[in-house]
DNA sequence: GGGAAGATGTTCT
DNA sequence: GAACATCTTCCCT
């Protein structure tokens, strides 16, 4: 098993970290047993010239947690139904963090399909970013959780070439919609919207 | 397979 | 009271 990332990995920019992010493994265990997928989806959200950052406009209670050190968890509820899990990067007091918007299932993979009944193929338990947290069941009790540690925790997991990342516009904002700062891994299919791809 | 729209509740103005 | 870093269903082709 390899040892957790350390936050010296989410302290550095936060356009490196949502790259690095790809390819790294992470695990949530429960009392049903442990659920975990590769990370092969990320969104940068940045503290300046970022309108779409909820730290753009400064410090409030909900986006806190991006103030706070690296390599914490920053989750919100959104739509009145579902979690959205972000890891805080970039140095104590920036205000930025990256968005985990899909994963490819390694582990728990019958855990995750109870939890996401209504998925119909494998490729439908993690693909958004409200689907894997209902996988592996991440709600809002993770906030601030020091993603060193058990339960919940990222590791080094696949090695990944440079090539293979795409860089694209972010998901689902009305703000900055021309920026590049989504990243994924080029035809993998556990890529969300991929029919908005090439 | 794809576009439109409703569900749902917390946060911020 | 509006907005919201989403998901699902419904209906069309």
């Amino acid at each position: 098993m390899m040892p957790p990332l350390e936050p010296s990995f989410y302290r550095s920019d936060t356009v490196s970290v949502a790259r690095a992010l790809l390819g790294t493994l992470l695990c949530c265990e429960s009392s049903g047993g442990l659920a975990a997928g590769i990370i092969v989806e990320t969104e940068a959200y940045l503290s300046r010239n970022d309108p779409a950052c909820h730290a753009s406009r400064g410090r409030t209670g909900r986006n806190a947690p991006m103030f706070g050190p690296p390599g914490r968890a920053y989750i919100y509820f959104i739509y009145g139904s579902h979690f959205c899990f972000n890891v805080v990067t970039a140095p104590a007091g920036v205000g930025e963090a990256v968005l985990i918007r899909a994963l490819e299932p390694v582990a728990g993979l019958a855990l995750m399909q109870e939890r996401r009944i209504k998925a119909r193929r494998e490729s439908e338990l993690t693909n958004g970013p409200g689907k894997l947290c209902q996988a592996l069941a991440i709600d809002g009790t993770f906030n601030e959780h020091d993603l060193r540690r058990y339960p919940l925790w990222i590791s080094a997991g696949r090695k990944i070439d440079p090539a293979a990342v795409v860089s694209a516009p972010r998901i689902g904002i009305s703000t900055a919609v021309d920026r590049l700062l989504r990243f994924y891994l080029k035809d993998n299919q556990y890529v969300s919207r991929r029919k908005l791809q090439r």
